[in-house]
DNA sequence: GTCTATAGGCAGATAGAC
DNA sequence: GTCTATCTGCCTATAGAC
């Protein structure tokens, strides 16, 4: 049996592909290249490039959202949970990926309409997902912020895709982290009036 | 006398286009037939695309300079000159475009070197700007944040890119007014225990 | 399912007339 | 400076054999 299908190959591929270069930056001839096979077989597989890209973006949101449930379900503080979210992102910077929507947001005035939808589709899920987190840590007393938790939510979707957008020119993981722990900081505990030690942890 | 020469209208023609397109996302044809000249004499003005694209940085960053110039010379408090940088974001949202050097950030890995080059220089120069201005505001009382400026000032650049590239699908200004606000506000005032009236401001 | 062959179009770029 | 004409190459996509 094999480790896995053709379909699930040129998925890989493709998906890396667009992280790394965007869907207006590689072309059915790379990942044919790469996968051994002829760009006639991957149109076997995937009519066209617009049905190619809409099924890379349903298979990474399932993904993710698979990730987002079991971090949810993980008997954790809201602290780790929005720790364990950044760390989702910090995943896809191994070899300089964006993330997947994140890449398609800014080409996202050349999509094809069902891969704009698709796109929406993921943040939006981000969004409530990181929504009901932050309410409930707000009120169990975890998480201080003043605020809708809706906007808190956005800012932090902004933060983490715009830090993975400004580390890449840098290939410095790194950055990427600090600018995570930043975040998360803030909304942990209160800002001290002054740099000092931060209470708690 | 012309109202511009040739040469800025190719540029200001370019400019738009890659921010709402991309680098990818746009060709000289699509130039030539908005400005009504032939794709031979854009050649005149620029000799290559990555010619063109090393111009339209160079003259992206040289006006956002100037812009960072003014905003310090301005006899204004570190939160004002803050919200002033955010604006100087929110002002390329416009026709749902994003910022020029974002943009081509998340197109890196395709970008030819010389564009690469001035990539970086254009996010090193905002964070040196943000890093001094952090700076003279915590020493003055104004501003209060725990940890390093140039760690704040990256995690701001990257809200800032990141509220571009996340409101671009929802064309919606007011979202990303609404998180460049949300980012702000936590380094001007201490952030409250729990939500109340915000001390100050 | 994978191949060869090829269509048809658009990309970036150049030569040379005016 | 701007044009016409053209080159070469890559792109997405399809037809049809195996």
């Amino acid at each position: 049996m094999p480790t896995s299908s053709t379909s699930d190959r040129i998925l890989d591929t493709a998906e890396r592909l667009v992280q790394m270069r965007g869907f207006n930056g590689f072309s059915y001839a790379d990942v044919a290249e790469e996968l051994e096979i002829t760009k006639a077989s991957l149109h076997y597989h995937f009519r066209g490039k617009a049905e190619l890209g809409k099924a890379l973006i349903e298979r990474y949101g399932e993904r993710f959202t698979a990730s987002l449930d079991a971090i949810y379900a993980a008997p954790t503080g809201s602290v780790a949970k929005l720790r364990a979210y950044a760390d989702l992102y910090a995943g896809v910077m191994d070899d300089e990926r964006m993330c997947l929507c994140g890449m398609l947001a800014a080409e996202y005035r050349t999509l094809p309409d069902d891969m704009q939808h698709a796109v929406i589709e993921f943040f939006d899920a981000n969004e409530a997902w990181l929504d009901r987190v932050l309410r409930e840590g707000r009120k169990s007393g975890e998480l201080a912020f003043a605020g809708s938790p809706r906007e808190v939510a956005r800012a932090l979707i902004s933060a983490l895709e715009g830090a993975l957008l400004t580390s890449r020119p840098y290939s410095d993981p790194k950055r990427f982290r600090a600018t995570a722990r930043e975040m998360i900081k803030r909304l942990a505990s209160p800002t001290p009036k002054t740099a000092g030690p931060a209470p708690g942890r």
